[in-house]
DNA sequence: CAGCGTTGTAACTATTCAGTCACTTATATC
DNA sequence: GATATAAGTGACTGAATAGTTACAACGCTG
């Protein structure tokens, strides 16, 4: 990348024809959408500039526009991009054949140090809700792959209901959100959630104890436990009719 | 708010001298303030435009600077109305009555219905953490107010502790991240989720559900159990120094 | 009612930004 | 090597948009 790929070239070549433009539209695609991701996933959809990304990618924004059409669809390559990146380090996890409560550890343990990684991922896909799922609706490619760690997941608790480890009345998607919204939530708003508790969040101490904290979450959700009617939803309060409808 | 205030009053005065200007100072603060949280919670700040947020509030921009200073003030204005508006919501609860169960289930509730009622302000709280909590940090009201959620919870915890319903070694931020995080997530997220899922998210019932569950998360989590030693940290899978430092 | 600060309006400015154009250069194929 | 096509560039454009200015009207205080 750091060749000295003169800029318009040959302007004092010193020799005959200069090799001024090293034709490399696969590399130049995939440094646009890198510079993308950083941009959209810092700045959010509207906050993002076309020109800071062609800057980035050192292209000319013309490239952009030539590879990608615009920034809608700019973002779109960007969203699918991540996803399926995420998608792809979940379908290596192999946790049909580790025990069930084990799987599930890992499967937490995966998703925060994803989520840890990659927090281009996590703003983006905030980004993504916050624009009404707009791109992933018009996706092929999302709606076609799809997660599967909600399947994962049915597959686990399945298995860790056969074999006594688990209660037998666990909504794997619920176990999913839940899942992913404790490590989500603590990544995305440490930096309000810091003052407000007072407390430094992102030190690699908070940051572990925080794994723990989760991991012992979702067990004691999902772990069978003797006759305990503890938990049971008739234990709710009255839940009237406060609720208003959003659209899904 | 919604007394039959004419927008710029008299225009249609048959007589003479139209009383133009009919002067209400704190009328027009409040509107800017509220078409504000619609545009900022709806748009994020880039997102947002001043004219529009002028036009909802039917004002002329001029006053919306003479008022607020510029964009930015106007966000952190915002901002500080629906935190503080939350704050007083949760100090009215009156929790220390309740057994500490119940008083818990209540808060987890709370929170829930407060989220449900009050998109604005888990837009915003969002917003404001991709902003790096700027706002936060520059705002006395903020600093110096604080979350009582913390502080409530600790009491909960306290009193379940001492009656023997709770286990004695939860810490109540994590307890209160997580509390927030599963009510936050789900609603945040609904859009991209409920395509990955393939389920309706927000009808009545998928909302009701979603309560209970997080209900019973919380309390699987903090109720007191048999010897089980299940959830102990010890029962981690090692997780090694994978962790990358981010700034707190 | 005179004077004055505050509340208001409408038109304006300077900038920023997504998207385009005219034109050049490299590379693949014949 | 000629030719076509794809890769590339810098300057340009038109539309938004944050913020300002000049000016008018209100209504309070003396």
């Amino acid at each position: 990348m750091e060749e000295d790929v003169k800029p318009t070239a040959t302007l004092e070549t010193a020799e005959g024809r200069t090799s001024r433009h090293p034709r490399r539209p696969d590399l130049s695609r995939s440094r646009i959408l890198e510079a993308a991701v950083a941009e959209f996933s810092t700045k959010g959809f509207a906050g993002a500039r076309v020109d800071e990304i062609a800057a980035k990618a050192q292209i000319g924004k013309r490239m952009l526009y030539q590879y990608f059409g615009n920034k809608e669809q700019l973002f779109q390559a960007v969203f699918e991009k991540v996803y399926t990146d995420i998608w792809e380090a979940e379908a290596n996890l192999n946790l049909q054949n580790m025990p069930p409560r084990d799987a599930l550890v890992a499967l937490v343990t995966f998703v925060w140090r994803y989520y840890m990684a990659h927090p281009e991922f996590t703003k983006l896909l905030n980004e993504e809700n916050m624009l009404g799922a707009r791109h992933f609706r018009s996706s092929k490619v999302l709606r076609e792959g799809s997660d599967k760690s909600q399947f994962l997941t049915e597959d686990i608790l399945a298995r860790g209901v056969a074999d006594g480890t688990f209660r037998p009345d666990i909504d794997p998607v619920q176990l999913c959100l839940t899942k992913n919204a404790i490590c989500y939530y603590y990544l995305m708003n440490h930096a309000t959630s810091s003052h407000v508790y007072q407390r430094k969040l992102m030190t690699r101490e908070a940051l572990d104890a925080r794994l723990a904290f989760n991991i012992e979450t979702i067990l004691a959700m999902v772990l069978a436990r003797p006759v305990d009617d503890a938990a049971s939803p008739t234990a709710l309060p009255s839940h009237k009719d406060r609720s208003q409808e959003l659209p899904d």
